[in-house]
DNA sequence: CGCGGGTTTGATGATGCTCAAGCCCGGTGG
DNA sequence: CCACCGGGCTTGAGCATCATCAAACCCGCG
């Protein structure tokens, strides 16, 4: 069932197996939650409340720009933790969306939540230090790429790094995800081969 | 002198304060280091045992790209942490360079001291949560404005966020950081006003 | 005085954006 | 079953932004 591919995310950052009784103190405090396609999960203005692991689903997460089109700053698939970070520890509204691109499963959990588990379970301390660690990293070599890199070049590396993005999400949302317009994308891949 | 500052850099992160005894645990494990003017604190290629705290000065982080000009990614200055993280938590050769843009003061310890000293030291458990979470919010922006703004946004950007650093590093460097040209930083600041 | 790093200026060209139009295709209602 | 609609993708022409390369300039310092 769906705690399975949480446990199994948390054994592995954490490095470290969790006992029976974690696994029930988190059955208790996360919970599930159902998105339908296009249903939000959070609003522009409204405190993210919730962080959700996303067991089975794809969404994305995106602001308006002064022009008021989308600008697409995180795309999610199973495995990701879906939140915005700054609304969720800080508890002010965001500046952000975050909606359902496929019918989508989260578990759901607040940050006080969170904060008392954190305190019962050590791996999940651990598995926080790894999760900020490695996305400090990934968040370098983004922003890296983006400045170095051309556009087809950037395209080249998330085809490596994460293939299911392109076969799950629409091709203009990849482009604004890559921070190109959809026909730079779309000459671009016709250029390739 | 120089442990003060990172005293009330924990306090005011942690937003608690630390005890005598636990600011003679950080005398013990953080030692001072010394850098020259252009002294390397990390060397492409090998590990980044040390983190840093900069209590004076000024460091900046880069790497060579294929043409074989320096590409900065980071600037520090005084009470900013000068490490490759990568490196620094995996212990894996670095792919940067660090080095002293002036005279540089430094408080440096290696993982396995701090590991140890957090398991002391509840108040630098806390700390490194709110950096991780600050440090993710601020790539985020920098990511989301890197795509966004055009150079000479950007700039007017760094002018708010961190007019420090347009007065103490060489302008090629700000426009490196910045992923432009220093050609292109030049007429831009000349257009300006 | 002359050297050298940093900065500026100019000319040219590549990259990617904008705007507008057309196309493809799956779904819906007549 | 077909016609139409709409979303997404493609194509084209023109343009803005920025990189590149080369040369000159500026200024502090030996």
């Amino acid at each position: 069932m769906m705690y399975e591919s949480l446990f199994n995310y948390i054994a592995d950052y954490s490095r470290s197996s969790i006992t029976k009784d974690e696994e029930d103190l988190i059955k208790n405090a996360f919970r599930p939650k159902i998105l339908r396609k296009n249903q939000y999960f959070l609003q522009d203005g409204d405190v993210s409340k919730y962080t959700g692991f996303i067991t089975k689903g794809a969404m994305r997460q995106y602001y308006l720009n002064k022009k008021g089109d989308e600008v697409i700053v995180n795309l999610f698939i199973e495995n990701y933790w879906a939140t915005d970070r700054e609304s969720f520890f800080n508890l002010k509204p965001s500046a952000y969306n975050i909606d359902a691109c496929e019918d989508t499963e989260l578990l759901i959990i607040t940050r006080a939540d969170l904060a008392e588990l954190m305190k019962k379970i050590p791996a999940l301390v651990e598995m926080i230090r790894v999760m900020d660690d490695r996305h400090a990293i990934a968040a370098q070599k983004r922003l890296a790429s983006t400045i170095n890199n051309k556009a087809e070049d950037r395209y080249e590396e998330l085809l490596r790094s994460n293939p299911q993005f392109i076969q799950r999400f629409p091709q203009h949302q990849i482009a604004s995800y890559l921070g190109i317009t959809k026909e730079t994308l779309s000459r671009l891949k016709k250029a390739r081969k």
